[in-house]
DNA sequence: TCAACCAGTTTCCTTTTAGTAACCTAGTAG
DNA sequence: CTACTAGGTTACTAAAAGGAAACTGGTTGA
């Protein structure tokens, strides 16, 4: 982020910038922090997958929640969309190595979640 | 997350298990992934702030909502809460060693979201 | 006395997000 | 012919999130 705080003769600290704009932090989560997108990754991680077999695996997920979070990873460059000419057609998705560097990281936070109680999220 | 996705006759595959219970990464985001939350704590990792300072320096945050992830954090011992006798009072608000773990990994997401170009939003 | 600062809370309102269910086109199995 | 598959789209609804501004109640300095 980068901004500094300075403290005034009363001892009032003073923003020097102001984050009216996302900090990188922010950022980063409007790309990957949308529900579902994380665990959308995850599932490409190993081997490319198909629609409906991710709609299988997600299964809280609607279809259109799917649909959505798909068309937007792959605008952003984290994922590829195959058309596979089989009989009926299947569309395959695929994680890009963009996407993968966007996973990494989103594997320190799961390993966080994982040291964290089973039932933390009681205490919400 | 762990699950395993196995081809049966006719390649289709099929979830072993089923994720209607958040995975790590979803819980973690449920976290720390709110809005404004990130920032907060990472104003807080040098030293303690007070809450009126906290509100200059997100700018974009109305203080509703930082009144509101700042008790959200504190619950979950993030964050302590402190009130020094002052006056007029002041609150002080403080990492603690869990909340600056949860930190430390979203430094990667921070990292991550550096290396973007600065237009990649607008691909949004 | 008046204004400003502290740390919030409250109210009201708008926007965003997510979810359901139905529907669509096209191919295929029985 | 009918039903089922794939890969979505559309319409509608409910719920959650977020924000602006006013207000509390006490303190201090001009």
């Amino acid at each position: 982020m980068g901004a500094h705080a300075a403290e005034d003769s009363k001892k009032r600290r003073q923003a020097k910038e102001v984050f009216d704009e996302p900090c990188p932090i922010e950022r980063g989560m409007r790309i990957v922090g949308g529900k579902w997108t994380a665990s959308i990754l995850w599932h490409l991680k190993d081997e490319p997958v198909r629609f409906n077999d991710l709609a299988r695996m997600i299964g809280g997920a609607s279809k259109k929640m799917i649909a959505e979070r798909l068309r937007r990873l792959e605008r952003q460059g984290l994922i590829t969309r195959e058309v596979l000419d089989t009989s009926p057609v299947s569309v395959q998705y695929a994680i890009t190595p963009f996407g993968r560097t966007g996973l990494d990281c989103l594997d320190a936070l799961r390993e966080w979640a994982e040291s964290l109680p089973a039932d933390f999220d009681a205490e919400l």
